[in-house]
DNA sequence: GTCTATAGTGGGATAGAC
DNA sequence: GTCTATCCCACTATAGAC
């Protein structure tokens, strides 16, 4: 507080080494990262980040809780922006891909460094990642209930829309020739076409 | 040769070896699996690897090299199955997803520990994952010319179909509730759903 | 709260016996 | 071709000065 007295963009130590230590997992891996990277990118001692974090593990987790409470907190926010099972999922499935495009950094440790969590950690993920499953279940099942959506297995249909989402976070490179608005765009309209939409109500394109 | 006199599966050090790379890489990740492990793993001492392979980094580099190619063989082995371009990215993708289910293990090294590899490795492995682009890239750009397809951008099409059936990988287990054919159907139904295909030719079910 | 110094552990790769 | 012994380096985390 005393600090912020122009209106510069204060970063803290603490948020240098969260940033640091985000980049630093999704280039090398959680095992590939040393402390000393982390405290490289973030420009500090070799040894600064264990005033902020018990150990390196406890810096991934903090990263992979936040990241995972915030994208759930997205979705839930976009799926009640909807009326109608169609419009919830465009609405969702828009939110879901932009966040896998726009912070693809964070969303590679998010997604593919769980297994480096002690068990415990990995357990209260876990529970948030079966929130996320839960937003597109619900909507769904009521596409399927309305007769909008033409599905055969919800459950496998449910894996198939996160799966393609966060595979997002795997490809997409920001200097890359698509914008992250032209990613999210596709993938919803893919993730419409995948639950046999009927109506074209996710989709600005054609009739 | 003078070796297999009986009918009984024959494994040679080295496909131990291999074997048990995979398995570690899959299970660890590169970096953090460790030349003990392996060892371990292939019921040899802890250097017994450096007697087929030059370094932990060449071994990764044999086993991404054969997934690809195999892969690779594969797929264009199945476009080849069909003659219109939705038979033929049926049976692209049938033979895709199954390879990434039923070879899960194999495929999420051969996926996601790309980056560990030598910038010459890589370059090689590169190529090969072109080729798997091109298959999928040349069914579908037939068929939006014969107007079987209905797709907006063909690039992000297929980088959606690959997508897909690359995420298999990461989440799918053999001891899960579903079978490596399941998931396999249900990814073909979805790219052939993905790609706006007008029949049902992929599909055995409804009509 | 940040630094330097360092303890303690473990990994990649080699040497050389059998 | 497989083993044991070992070198050398790097890493995580702690201690203690400022």
């Amino acid at each position: 507080m005393a600090r912020a007295t122009a209106a510069e963009a204060t970063t803290t130590s603490s948020e240098r080494i969260l940033a640091a230590a985000t980049s630093a997992f999704a280039e090398l891996g959680f095992r590939g990262t040393t402390t000393r990277d982390i405290a490289a990118r973030a420009g500090m001692s070799p040894t600064a980040m264990y005033v902020h974090h018990r150990s390196k593990e406890e810096l991934l987790y903090a990263i992979s809780l936040v990241g995972h409470q915030r994208l759930l907190a997205a979705i839930q926010e976009a799926s009640a922006q909807g009326v109608t099972p169609t419009q919830r999922l465009g609405s969702v499935a828009l939110t879901f891909g932009a966040w896998h495009a726009e912070r693809n950094v964070q969303a590679r440790v998010v997604n593919y460094e769980l297994l480096a969590l002690t068990p415990e950690h990995y357990g209260e993920v876990a529970q948030l990642r079966h929130g996320i499953d839960t937003v597109f279940r619900s909507i769904v099942a009521a596409g399927v209930a309305t007769g909008e959506f033409d599905v055969d297995d919800v459950s496998m249909t449910c894996v198939s829309l996160a799966s393609l989402g966060v595979d997002i976070s795997r490809w997409f490179r920001s200097d890359g020739e698509w914008s992250t608005e032209q990613v999210a765009a596709h993938y919803r309209d893919n993730a419409l076409r995948i639950v046999g939409a009927r109506g074209q109500a996710g989709s600005a394109a054609r009739e």
